[in-house]
DNA sequence: GCCAACGTTGGC
DNA sequence: GCCAACGTTGGC
């Protein structure tokens, strides 16, 4: 089992609109990002753990955890017109972006704040802190299981 | 709204 | 394949 932590700008996609969803289940789509499509389509599994991450918002940080529940498949945006998401260069026989289904597993009883994770040693080295941009990154074993425990999510999916 | 740190594009 | 110009992300 990996762990990833994907990055929403709540007022878009929070982890309430992911709970909310049919069977709190929701399609991660939208990535436009080599590097993020990578790790998408090639690295993650089902079964894996995810930390949902608020960004661009008044209150920065883990917002909750969720899990893997699909293999990854093209994003459908990008065969629509219609969508900001929109790929004129992509087509179905040779899909450039890919997305995956996850499913809410819980919220953090106690939100993680970006300030409280850089000033956390043990996380220091989480791509989080380096490098701010990925909207897709892993994360290490310790760093997940430090991160469940500051939010008091017990870890339910192991 | 600012700006640093990336990423992408396109001329050569 | 280099690199300048431009675009985007995301914290503050």
């Amino acid at each position: 089992m990996q762990y990833w932590l994907f990055k929403s700008e709540p007022d878009e996609y929070s982890i309430d609109s992911l709970k909310a969803e049919k069977n709190s289940t929701g399609r991660w789509d939208g990535i436009r990002n080599y590097q993020a499509r990578n790790l998408l389509r090639d690295e993650i599994k089902v079964g894996d753990g995810v930390l949902f991450y608020h960004s661009s918002c008044k209150n920065v940080g883990v917002a909750g955890s969720a899990i893997v529940v699909s293999e990854p498949y093209p994003d459908p945006l990008q065969f629509d017109s219609l969508s900001k998401y929109y790929d004129a260069q992509s087509s179905p026989d040779n899909p450039r972006w890919f997305s995956i289904d996850i499913q809410y597993n819980a919220h953090a009883k106690k939100f993680l704040t970006l300030t409280t994770i850089k000033a956390t040693k043990e996380l220091s080295d989480m791509t989080l802190v380096k490098q701010g941009r990925l909207s897709i990154q892993p994360v290490k074993k310790h760093e997940w299981e430090i991160i469940l425990s500051a939010c008091g999510i017990l870890s339910e999916n192991d």
